[in-house]
RNA sequence: GCUGGCGUGGCUCAGUGGUAGAGCAGUCGAUUCGUAAUCGACAGGUCGAGGGUUCAAAUCCCUCCGCCAGCUCCA
């Protein structure tokens, strides 16, 4: 069935190939597979392609689909398939065909011929509801030296029913873009002036130091101690850590003195230095040290993305020193702590990666070896299945990465254990052993929301900007009915505000009904109207903004319903 | 950084060569209202920045900045 779909959609690549073909005879092909929900082809073609080529292409795309063309594979040897994309020329199927081997696969359909080894559906009658999406640049085969090629995205399905569900379901995902919600609910703002910069907003303030919080009680709990790391150190640190050579490009440097500072793009160095402070005995580890570290890493202008991906930003960082003997249980405690802030505090679906040694790396490959392969122990005792992610890991050690789906189904790292032997060595770390002998201690680098503002983001458009009770901004929004009630409703707001709820009132002379739906568009969580009605009687009425009007209560169990809630994090 | 698109009041957008417009939000006034929009008035923009073409530029051209999509890169 998946597979079905997905030879669909590499057939619908095909046709949309055929029909950039057939309006532009000089383009060049490069590749055309099947992604989720749809598919994509590159060309190298002269003319720049507009939306308004999409229309067409599509057009022509459904001339193809009527004309019910049969796909026919064949099989070649690759002298003859040389051959043919020769006469065709096509040098990107020439160059993608020096590396394949001696028989390869053609697929034909009309006039259109294009090397694939398929599979793909019988005729193109069977590709009928599509939508091609966007044109965007692409490197070839990925690579930003080569030439820069014109995608273009579409989508398919089998049914109209499918189609037209995925296109309403991007409409509703653009909806809780968290830059859309981020702007609408005053919670952060990222000014010309700062690009990848984010300002916070009192009501994002609100959040992230909820977050924080509860990041601290935590992390109390699992036995770390928390200390704080100077943003800026002297440039000699960066070269004897191992940054001014592999991470250069990404740092910011500045000048005090006449000597060389970097600010930090990384918490690590500084924990070195803190842990080198002093003498440490074994009994001292495991060492757990939490940094709330504000880092600055130049990225790419075009990379740069709301709060997911910007230029500074907060790591809620651990360094973790330990013997070698404790190396397995403290990953695996780290694996158990990241699971249950995800599973069971927010919910999120998430899944792991692998990454092992980069090209630019530090460190024998022994000891990248042996990390390697504890990290891997580490997994398959809690049995959490991942993928690697071959030489994708810091230069300093291979890592486990967490990620997180954004509204529109792109993932984003977030978590992340790192397990590193090369600090500790270039820094000399150590211990002193219980025969009295100095040694060196492991060490573990790790984040559990990765970073705040990222985190903020996903959880953003987790909850569609409805946060839950203890991450509101705004928990309660008193509304009186009409200003003869504006003085009952501070008072309701200030008894409110005396148990700890962050409470405000709507004391403009507006409607009733224009009050609450400001409020609703908000995504205050909870509503106190007080009228007449209740001004006389002490009481309060109530609603909530899923579940509608709660109806009269007092102001005591309200509030002790809501802290209950609170405390629960419901 | 690269390819393409875009940039008009706080927000959403109209205006494509003839001295800047709407709705929402805001302020003021009237209204005193019972669970998602009461009515009216007022105020608010050197049209991203700089340069050029023109009698005349938001509109055409150039450069830069920023944003968006994707690629590359990453928390």
């Amino acid at each position: 069935m998946m597979e079905r779909i997905e030879a669909l959609r590499h057939t619908a690549a095909h046709v949309m190939a055929q029909a950039v073909m057939r309006l532009w005879p000089d383009a060049k092909l490069a590749i055309g597979p099947a992604i989720k929900d749809g598919f994509y082809y590159d060309f190298d073609l002269e003319h720049r392609l507009t939306s308004e080529d999409l229309s067409a292409i599509e057009g022509e795309m459904r001339k193809i689909v009527k004309e019910e063309l049969p796909l026919i594979r064949e099989e070649l040897s690759k002298a003859e398939a040389v051959k043919l994309f020769t006469r065709m020329n096509q040098p990107y199927k020439l160059e993608l065909l020096a590396e394949l081997p001696e028989q390869v696969s053609v697929y034909r359909q009309g006039e259109f011929v294009d090397l694939c080894q398929g599979p793909h559906v019988d005729s193109t009658a069977q590709v009928k509801h599509f939508k091609l999406q966007t044109v965007a640049g692409a490197y070839w085969r990925g690579d930003s030296s080569r030439p820069m090629l014109q995608r273009i995205y579409g989508t398919a399905f089998s049914s109209r029913e499918d189609l037209e569900a995925h296109l309403r379901l991007l409409e509703e995902a653009a909806k809780r873009d968290h830059r859309k919600l981020g702007r609408e609910l005053d919670l952060f703002s990222i000014q010309d002036e700062g690009p990848g910069f984010p300002f916070f907003h009192p009501k994002g303030m609100v959040i992230r130091n909820a977050l924080e919080d509860f990041w601290r009680a935590e992390h109390i709990k699992r036995g770390y101690h928390e200390v704080k790391t100077p943003i800026m150190l002297h440039e000699d640190l960066w070269h004897r850590s191992g940054h001014w050579d592999n991470y250069r490009e990404n740092m910011y440097f500045s000048e005090i003195d006449e000597q060389r500072f970097a600010i930090k793009p990384m918490n690590c160095p500084g924990g070195m230095l803190l842990y080198k402070r002093k003498l440490h005995s074994y009994r001292d580890l495991p060492l757990r040290v939490g940094e709330l570290g504000l880092v600055h890493r130049h990225e790419l202008s075009g990379a740069l993305h709301g709060l997911m991906r910007v230029r500074c930003f907060t790591q809620d960082d651990a360094h973790i020193f330990m013997l070698p003997s404790q190396v397995q249980a403290e990953i695996e405690g780290v694996i158990e702590f990241i699971d249950a802030v995800y599973s069971d505090v927010f919910g999120f679906r998430y899944h792991v990666e692998l990454s092992t040694k980069p090209a630019n790396a530090i460190g024998d490959d022994a000891m990248w070896e042996r990390a390697t392969q504890a990290l891997k122990d580490a997994l398959a005792a809690k049995g959490l299945p991942y993928v690697i992610n071959e030489g994708d890991g810091a230069f300093y050690g291979p890592k486990i990465d967490f990620h997180l789906e954004d509204s529109i189904g792109r993932t984003w790292q977030c978590g992340t254990i790192q397990l590193d032997f090369a600090m500790p060595e270039r820094f000399d770390l150590v211990y002193i052993d219980e025969d009295g002998q100095r040694k060196r201690p492991a060490m573990l680098h790790r984040v559990i929301f990765g970073s705040i503002e990222r985190f903020i983001g996903i959880l953003t458009e987790h909850y569609a900007g409805a946060f839950p009770l203890w991450l509101a901004p705004v928990q309660v929004m008193v509304i009186p009915v009409s200003d003869g009630q504006n003085q009952y409703a501070l008072e309701v707001e200030q008894s409110l505000r005396h148990q700890g709820l962050r409470v405000e009132s709507d004391m403009r002379s507006e409607s009733v009904g224009k009050k609450i739906r400001a409020a609703q568009l908000q995504k205050v969580p909870y509503m106190v109207i007080v009228g007449e009605r209740e001004a006389e009687t002490g009481m309060i009425s109530v609603r909530h903004r899923q579940r509608g009007d709660l109806g009269g209560t007092t102001l005591e169990p309200f509030c002790q319903q809501l802290l209950q809630e609170i405390a629960e994090r419901r």
